[in-house]
DNA sequence: CAGCATGCATAAGGTCAGCTTATGCCGGAG
DNA sequence: CTCCGGCATAAGCTGACCTTATGCATGCTG
């Protein structure tokens, strides 16, 4: 296609201001640069243009008809990407794509958003919930909420809670049922979704060998909130990523009696590119996130 | 005013061209530099802006909603900057204002005007004649003529003729009154101006020291070009710039039987400012009017 | 009317933005 | 499976551009 030839383009830009002036000093302050500068950049244009733009005259300067025909259609270009800069920007700014496991999305993000968009209505928020690992190269999305290690180039990283499991259950349930002094004691109660792996492996890790899923009651319900409301309801033990339940602990919905394991060591992040850690929508994000993380932590601090 | 915040203009010229390429490789070759260049930009622009502009998809790129909407605001305004500077240029380079003296425009310049004009139809030409030496800085002349010793700095100059004197008669009158041997063979002659300064300082020049001014009738015209016209006319002996009459000279009109004198060794120059020297309005002038004088001096040699 | 203040031009010099070169990586096409 | 096309990244260089310092012209001012 066409080959522009544009003079330099901060020439052009030192020149509107010049003309806008008509002072080289004074548009050498609003541009944040000395006079001599402005100067130069004139005659540069004036060279590379082939006709004066200003008239030096004493103690001012003035424009040529070829200076005064180019400095509307300059400043009207200037002004033209200033404003579509300055929308781009806030558009850009006023929509948050958050890209999220759904597990995270479901137990932990969705209840929490809406505090979220109390505090930044001028953000609009849009979550994907997807189980493929987002790559911000070549999808358009702002932060992003991972499982693993932690270790990816190029963004930054904060860690949430593990991705771990451990048995929990209603308090009430528990005080029915008398402390529970050893992990062995929960072979006795009900199981929700004894089927589980988790199960398998948290009893191995505690020690226990004898854990039979089949001889349990099939309470599998597929989905850990869906376990987790039965727990709470006192209708068994559920076996739940801890880090998802905290407020629910604090508020006596649930109890933890044993310790998590972490079957990976594999933690929840929330990421996003490092190179927009300042970007006003991603930074309230990131505030906004790890504040209500301290508060879950305080709540169980607390406890 | 305003203190614009814009993104580095560079920036913006690079991803305009990539928008309209949708293609990195490609911007980079209209815009005739490399591809790590463009991806540079780009990506500075983004981090600027805060957002991505472009989203990586293998073997080619794609904008982003920011990107789609920013692109075409980019494209308008160099389009409209390119127009106005093509505007700007081409109208600044159809007017060419000569500031000349007024002798030299009416007995030289002007007689040969037209024929630049016609070797130059899309030149239109603004003759400024005044006395007053022109000052580039501060007069909006593309080019001058100026008579001096030829040291102006930053200007350059291209020497015409010198300005002299000389008496000249026309041949028929020559012929009539017999071959002139010696300068003071003139005061024979019926000399047009006696009053004039020239002709004291040619005789004083040449020798003769009983020259005066008031023992001869009072021809004076008080212009030398009506001084030549009653030269021609056979009327007596004018004391003429021979630069201005080389024409005449070779054609018959004119003759000049005695060396000038020059009072101050001065010349008449064409300036213009160094800087300029290869705006095509001001090439064309030059070229044209050294194959003025070139002429000039051929007739004369031919004679 | 001298002296001062203002505004632009110019010279010299330093620095960093922005370019190039070289290389790696990724994914699709043959 | 290998190659190729297209973008990203690293390293390094250079010249565009800015600054500092100074000069010059002129209008203002007491």
């Amino acid at each position: 296609m066409r080959h522009r030839d544009l003079p330099p383009l901060a020439a052009i830009r030192v020149f509107e201001a010049a003309a806008r002036h008509a002072s080289f000093t004074r548009a050498a302050e609003e541009l944040g640069m000395t006079q001599a500068a402005v100067s130069y950049q004139i005659k540069l244009l004036e060279e590379r243009l082939g006709a004066p733009l200003f008239l030096r005259r004493p103690r001012t300067v003035e424009l040529t008809p070829t200076g005064r025909q180019l400095a509307p259609a300059t400043s009207e270009a200037l002004d033209l990407l200033a404003s579509a800069f300055a929308a781009a920007r806030k558009d850009a700014g006023s929509v948050l794509t958050v890209s999220v496991l759904p597990t995270f999305a479901a137990h932990w993000l969705a209840p929490r958003m809406g505090r979220f968009q109390m505090k930044h209505p001028e953000i609009a928020v849009r979550i994907t919930a997807t189980r493929a690992v987002v790559d911000f190269r070549r999808e358009d999305a702002d932060v992003a909420i991972r499982s693993g290690l932690g270790e990816w180039e190029g963004l930054t990283v904060h860690p949430l809670f593990p991705v771990a499991f451990a048995p929990m259950l209603s308090p009430k349930l528990l005080e029915r049922h008398g402390p529970l002094t050893s992990p062995a004691d929960l072979l006795d109660m009900l199981l929700i979704d004894p089927g589980d792996r988790w199960w398998c492996l948290w009893f191995a890790a505690m020690g226990i060998e004898g854990f039979e899923p089949a001889g349990h009651p099939d309470a599998r319900m597929g989905d850990q909130h869906l376990e987790a409301r039965a727990a709470m309801g006192g209708h068994g033990v559920a076996i739940l990523t801890p880090g998802f339940y905290r407020q629910e602990v604090e508020i006596g919905l649930l109890a933890q009696p044993f310790p998590a394991i972490s079957e990976t060591g594999q933690n929840y992040f929330l990421v996003y590119p490092a190179a927009r850690r300042n970007v006003p929508k991603v930074r309230a994000f990131r505030d906004w996130l790890l504040d209500e993380l301290e508060a879950d932590e305080q709540t169980r601090d607390k406890a």
